[in-house]
RNA sequence: GCCCUGGUGGCGGAAUUGGUAGACGCACUGGACUCAAAAUCCAGCGGUAGCAAUACUGUAUCGGUUCGAUUCCGAUCUGGGGCACCA
């Protein structure tokens, strides 16, 4: 050991080396194995048909430069436990591994460096995959998919040209080819199912046949299900670049703070809106955890309700006939007769039209001001109230009350009509908007409105509502419905939240569009033209007028028959079917042969975080069923299964940097965590800068820890001369690595940073204690614990059933890497059983080490397997891996303290290691003298005879409260309890005499006496 | 703001269907072995009172349902994740 030693928090030495005898050395072990494994290619997965199957898939990873961390593995490992266990049930498993390496960071990365994202991306990889070699998992990694690869994204390509060729038919609720459409409409046109026929809208086969290829091309456009139209982004000036909402920090650039506003630009979309309905039926169909099925439903958000048109008020002159109408949509139209007044969003079409000339200037204000605004922004911030009235009134259609129209960054234009009736009575966010600006408040629900707050209740009696009076709302919203329906003035309507996925960036590192654009009309390439190589650039700043970097290829762009769309396509592109290529990764004519889809069929359990709840999911969910509808593969939901681990977070440490104000000595000095509040400090403090500061006291306050980013507070100096008027406390990340607990290497910290060399240090029982706060795990918060380190120090078998022992799979907890000693200790406990400890070299000592016999196993070594079995097996069967290994460590106690060293308890119990810890299971297992490797064992049976009990101790509680404990025959019947329990001395003692009301006995569980 | 999710000893967590709260591990304390250390083994370990047996109390807070609540219901406080161009 030494101090020199900072390659993690524990600092201790590794715990083997030096000494002879056969210990367990796992550096030996695991390198020997995981080389004869890849040797023997016992990882490679064949498509063969005749054996059951079992798809284990985990969310591949983006190959960021940082490399893992150890909150990466955390779901790796659970699918590679379960795709080994499977193995050993005798099941053809796949359980592939690739990486999803487009993406905006690269690029980053490449603006940044020069680097070309291409280069950076294949060394992140080469990084990533040794990392996790390192850890054991049993990949195949013949079959490993990288969405940058032209082999892949070459079909990616081809399924965006499946998608462009298609259409949603409503009819049949699925997708078609494109061309049954054409058919249709040269025959047939689009006519009404009923109704009006409105021009511009339908159209005869007549219309159809004479209108120009452009024009027919943009019918159809708006049916496709990928298809281009206009939409907003973030669009910077001063970059000259479109930004992620990532980037976009307070309205500014988060790239040098330049001002960021909505602009409208031509876009890619994938009409994933069709699918809304299939998307949550599907949803009964699978095997996902209730909260993700609900994120879901409440993304795809949908509601029923109603489009009610209201006319404008006549006055404003300027209207035309088609837009004196506004048209709402609500799910409430009970409350008609409680709309106040009406909302629009700013950016609605109608807002320049009827916007009377007094209240043009300061609508023009607002809207300038709501152009730097987020969607969340405008959400988010209920105490800042904003909006401004247009001047306009719309009528009430039903009373004829004239209601004001306002615009308000609250209602947003892609939801519904972009327009809302607002109730002030029934909605808080519309309350507190009239009471802001003074807007009377109509109360249609009497008592249930209390003045202070909307009440959004369905269960009042409506009030001040016309024909709707004295009904309950609930059954007031279809009443209302048929009413305006029969008046021809709306219609019921459902309606979703979803809006249509964006599938066009304006960046380099994506998949490039198979399309050419012609006179306006996007023209696909050919299935042969595939792929479309993303050409090299050697810049990657954004093309003229915000496209992407790929429009300043001037070569590239300009083709015989037009120009090629510049924009790439979104990270999720690749992601949405990767699971498909894994099936049959090699194959040059398909993305994935039909026999392939079918036999390895469904995702049988899918791994990852819940941060893909909706994105991911939703599309990748998309995808498998238009891929379904248009017949390629042979189901329509990809997961059958799945489980989202938790984030492991990262646990912080900071250091506390004091800096006193027009301090001209720069003595750099750092206060320990719990001084911070020591009323004493600036005594202190004052003593260390003594010569600067003559004289000078300093009066703190107590620090407030609290405070957001750096600064922890700013100390106001009552008698401040001079020099000095306050110091300031800031707090700064600090490598957790050179942080033993809380406690400071200060020597390694002065290491870490030179600057700090000369530093002074203000201690606590001559320590410097950290503060400590749990993050997201990050490099630059200095938080990260990288896996590598542990494997070497630990192995990865410890490592593995450390990262499973820390909790349920699920959930978040922090990163400690304290507690991998108890695992180790576990695993040198366990090859004890096999091994004594000797003074020996190997080389002479081995069969004296060897301590296994093949003596008959007692019923007490039995029931210690048996019950392992059991509940190894039913805990790795649900997900409970941290709970599996507390049994593997209650075995190996018990089998230590019945000294059982026997191979026929042995044998059975390596092979449940074997999916927790491979290489110690193999490396035993050989030294069995099995020739096979266990990985191909067959996993051991259950058997009750050997765990069965006839009697059980039952807790007697009186009351409720455990008092005693009896043992009594498991199939004893309520009166033989009664008896025996009544019979008992504790019991006699709490009934104090008193006869027992009740005596309530739940076979197997407890007892008790109710007084 | 909206949606989802968590809160149990000093720490990570266990309690699978409403039935003995704190399994297993870390840390800590005491002991054995050792010239010493490491490794290993044994014992203790929520709080309060007590030499102890034991009693009371205890699963974020408050209230409810129940013979019985960490578990179910309602309200409150609080940590984490997502919110459509990060992946």
């Amino acid at each position: 050991m030494s101090k020199e030693d900072k390659t993690g928090s524990v600092t201790n030495s590794p715990p083997t080396g030096g000494g002879g005898g056969m210990e367990y050395d796992f550096r030996r072990i695991e390198k020997n194995w995981q080389q004869k494994w890849k040797e023997s290619k016992i990882y490679k997965v064949e498509n063969d048909f005749s054996r059951p199957k079992y798809y284990v898939l985990d969310m591949f990873p983006y190959p960021s430069g940082a490399g893992l961390h150890v909150g990466h593995p955390l779901g790796y490992i659970a699918s590679d436990i379960y795709s080994r266990y499977k193995r050993l049930k005798g099941f053809n498993v796949l359980h592939p591994m690739g990486f999803d390496s487009f993406g905006l960071p690269a690029e980053q990365y490449a603006l940044e460096t020069g680097q070309h994202p291409a280069e950076t991306t294949k060394k992140n990889i080469t990084t990533f995959k040794s990392q996790l070699d390192k850890i054991g998992f049993c990949y195949d990694w013949e079959r490993e998919v990288q969405t940058s690869d032209p082999k892949y994204y070459k079909w990616t390509q081809w399924i965006f040209l499946q998608l462009f060729n298609s259409y949603f038919c409503n009819t049949e609720k699925k997708a078609l080819p494109i061309s049954l459409l054409i058919k249709k409409y040269e025959t047939k046109g689009a006519m009404p199912k009923a109704g009006l026929f409105i021009p511009g809208k339908h159209f005869t086969a007549e219309q159809w046949n004479s209108y120009s290829k452009k024009q027919q091309k943009e019918i159809l456009m708006k049916r496709r299900l990928a298809f281009s139209a206009y939409g907003e982004v973030n669009w910077c000036e001063a970059l000259g670049t479109v930004l992620a909402n990532d980037e976009v920090v307070n309205g500014v650039s988060e790239r040098g703070g330049h001002p960021v506003e909505k602009r409208k630009m031509r876009q890619w979309y994938l009409r994933i809106t069709a699918y809304a309905d299939r998307l949550l039926e599907g949803l009964d169909k699978v095997d996902f955890s209730d909260s993700m099925k609900e994120m879901q439903r409440n993304w795809i958000g949908k509601s029923e309700g109603a489009e009610i048109s209201f006319e404008l008020a006549a006055r404003s002159s300027q209207l035309t006939a088609k837009s004196s109408k506004l048209l709402v949509y609500t799910t409430r139209p009970d409350t008609i007769f409680g709309v106040d007044f009406m909302v629009l969003a700013p950016e609605h079409d109608l807002v320049a039209q009827i916007t009377t000339a007094e209240q043009k200037e300061e609508i023009e204000k607002y809207l300038h001001y709501v152009k730097s605004r987020s969607d969340r922004e405008r959400q988010a911030e209920v105490k800042q109230i904003t909006g401004c009235f247009t001047g306009a009134y719309a009528i009430n259609p039903f009373d004829g009350r004239k209601i004001p129209v306002w615009i308000a960054e609250y209602v947003l234009a892609g939801y519904g009509t972009g327009a809302i009736m607002a109730v002030p009575c029934g909605d808080q966010r519309d309350y507190l908007f009239a009471r802001h600006f003074n807007i009377p408040i109509t109360n249609i629900i009497g008592d249930h409105y209390s003045g202070d707050e909307a009440n959004p209740t369905k269960d009042a009696i409506l009030q001040n509502s016309n024909f709707l009076n004295g009904l309950l709302m609930k059954d007031a919203i279809e009443v209302a419905i048929k009413k305006i329906e029969e008046a021809g003035i709306g219609k019921r309507k459902v309606n979703y939240k979803m809006r249509d996925a964006g599938f066009s960036r304006q960046r380099y590192w994506g998949e490039p569009f198979p399309i050419i654009w012609s006179d306006g009309i996007a023209l696909p390439l050919d299935a042969e033209e595939l792929p479309l190589d993303l050409p090299h650039v050697d810049k990657y700043g954004p093309g003229p007028s915000g496209e992407g970097p790929l429009a300043n290829l001037v070569d590239w762009v300009n083709v015989s028959n037009g120009k090629r769309e510049t924009s790439t396509m979104p990270g999720y592109a690749g992601s949405s079917w990767y699971f498909l290529r894994y099936m049959d990764p090699h194959n040059e004519k398909e993305f994935c042969s039909r026999q392939a889809s079918d036999y390895w069929n469904q995702v049988d359990l899918y791994i990852g975080g819940t941060e893909h709840a909706v994105g991911h999911l939703l599309y990748s969910r998309m995808w498998t069923k238009v891929l379904y509808d248009l017949g390629l593969i042979g189901y329509d939901e990809p997961y059958k299964k799945l489980v989202n681990q938790g984030m492991i977070q990262g646990s912080s440490r900071f250091v506390y940097r004091v800096t006193v104000q027009n301090n001209t000595n720069k003595q750099q000095l750092f206060i320990s965590f719990n001084r911070l509040e020591d009323k004493q400090v600036s005594d202190l403090i004052f003593e260390k800068q003594k010569g600067v500061m003559e004289d000078v006291t300093l009066e703190s306050k107590n620090p407030d820890v609290s405070d957001s980013n750096n600064h922890v507070s700013i100390h106001e100096s009552a008698n401040a001369r001079d020099y000095v008027d306050a110091y300031v406390v800031s707090k700064m990340h600090v490598d957790v690595n050179i942080v033993d607990g809380v406690e400071l290497d200060i020597e390694a910290f002065k290491k870490w940073k030179p600057e700090y060399t000369n530093a002074e240090f203000i201690l606590e029982d001559g320590k410097y204690i950290c503060g400590v706060e749990v993050e997201k795990m990050s490099k630059s918060k200095y938080n990260t614990v990288n896996p590598d380190e542990l494997c070497a120090k630990y192995g990865a078998d410890t490592f593995r059933m450390y990262e499973m022992f820390l909790g349920p799979v699920e959930m978040s907890k922090p990163w400690d890497t304290k507690g991998i000693e108890g695992v180790h200790r576990f695993l040198k406990k366990f090859w004890r059983l096999f091994f004594k400890e000797t003074k020996t070299p190997p080389s002479e000592g081995l069969g004296e080490a060897f301590i296994v016999t093949d003596e008959q196993p007692t019923p007490e070594e039995l029931k210690v397997l048996h019950t392992a079995i059991k509940k190894i097996e039913s805990d790795t069967e649900r997900f409970s891996f941290n709970t599996a290994v507390s049994a593997f460590m209650i075995a190996t106690n018990e089998l230590a303290d019945l000294k059982c060293h026997k191979r026929s308890v042995l044998e059975p119990l390596l092979i449940l290691l074997t999916p927790y810890a491979p290489h110690i299971a193999e490396e035993l297992w050989a030294q069995l003298g099995n020739k096979v490797s266990i990985l191909n064992a067959s996993y051991p049976n259950f058997e009750e005879k050997y765990v069965k009990e006839n009697s059980k101790a039952y807790p007697v509680a009186i009351n409720g409260k455990t008092r005693t404990e009896i043992s009594i025959a498991l199939d004893a019947t309520q009166q033989q309890v009664e008896e025996i329990v009544l019979k008992d001395t504790v019991v006699l003692k709490w009934l104090e005499g008193k006869q027992p009301k009740k005596i309530i006995y739940v076979k197997n569980k407890m007892i008790n006496i109710v007084v």
